[in-house]
DNA sequence: CCAATTCTGTGATGAAATCACCAAAGTCAA
DNA sequence: TTGACTTTGGTGATTTCATCACAGAATTGG
């Protein structure tokens, strides 16, 4: 599929600008565990994912993430071009979970677009609008939530994206996504586990109840 | 002062996009603690802030309260014309903390000029990208600074804004700044006093030690 | 097969949130 | 001006989560 399909708002283009996009457009698959994007060393410009699975999120200085939010087939990241955006004054991550493919749009591109397309300026408007929405969303979670509700919400929202009930994933890696400590997530999967709501083995956690957790989360 | 002066992008519209602004927006002057928005309950447009102060805060489900970021003079509200954005999907709370001078510039006024005007939109994004970056900082303070930091940077910002060290709040407002407890806030408060960094009264709280607060806060 | 690494488990301790209640200070009204 | 009510602040007990320290089990790679 061309980029064309994956760009809601290509159609209000000018010929030229379509073409501009096309010609600076430039493809790319790349394995998982990639760092795509960090604070403001590097300035790809947008990606535009064809497939796979990418993961924003914020470092502490001692190491520690959180996620903010994932991209997945059809979504863009603006971020990755926040270098020609001067009013963005964070920084923050972007890894692909999965192998991934996406174009990138150069920042000169990107810059060319917004300073002549209203459509595109608009569109940019409604994605930042979109992440916003997402990281409010996570605030809304970290500041009124307790953790088992969180947790429990993260394995059932994995299980959906994975399409199984097994997932593969260590404590650690847990914790990084709910910005906590990794003690703290197996203590608190003990506690699912002798609620029959999961099955831990080394690696791996089965979820057994999603009902429970289910209503667990939304508790 | 008309309203061109405080909003930088007018001289890139078109003068009849001027004379709309002019036409529509409608001054207003509002005691403290007026809800200005409230989700989507209410739909004024855009603010532009003359002189006063707003508030932007999160409510939970029990009415706990955290305070994402303060508007001032010459600072341009969007969400209180959120109703007209498709993809913002959060509820904010804007209330005003002083008696405050606004232009509000109408819904349709706002559709009409992003519909129509590049330098409205692009200007609209940066806004956006202004919030999106007070958010995220609140967000790391949040994840990685432990409340003592969090309480002295939030006791020498007030004083900033008031410029006095000698603050007329009470704990349980401080709480619903930080998104925490009252009895939280008046137990750190007490530490702080005993270390002799401030004074406290029935109502007010007096900086003694402004440098100790700030090393505190950085630590 | 053995050493190194990765992953998980758990006790002890500290920080912060929650619950429960009370006391002091200020306000208002008869 | 006194007595009731409201607002504000104080404090112990308990729970939740984070931090620290360490150890044992599972897996991997030479």
């Amino acid at each position: 599929m061309a980029l064309s399909e994956y760009f809601p708002i290509y159609d209000k283009l000018t010929s030229q600008q379509q073409e501009l996009l096309n010609q600076h457009a430039t493809k790319r698959t790349v394995p998982p565990g990639t760092i795509l994007h960090n604070g403001d060393a590097t300035c790809m410009g947008i990606l535009v994912v064809r497939s796979g699975q990418l993961r924003a999120f914020l470092t502490s200085e001692d190491g520690r993430e959180i996620t903010l939010y994932r991209l997945f087939s059809r979504d863009i990241c603006l971020f990755s071009a926040s270098c020609v955006m001067s009013s963005i004054q964070f920084e923050i991550t972007i890894t692909t979970e999965k192998e991934t493919e996406f174009w990138i749009i150069p920042p000169y591109i990107y810059k060319n677009l917004t300073d002549n397309s209203l459509a595109f300026s608009n569109y940019t408007n409604e994605l930042m609008a979109t992440r916003f929405t997402d990281v409010m969303w996570l605030m809304e979670q970290i500041q009124w939530k307790s953790f088992d509700k969180r947790l429990a919400r993260f394995l059932l929202e994995e299980s959906a994206i994975e399409e199984t009930p097994i997932l593969k994933i260590t404590h650690e890696k847990i914790a990084a996504h709910l910005g906590t400590a990794r003690e703290v997530v197996t203590r608190m999967l003990k506690y699912f586990q002798g609620e029959n709501m999961v099955q831990l083995t080394r690696g791996t956690i089965e979820i057994l109840d999603e009902e429970k957790l289910e209503q667990l989360s939304e508790a």
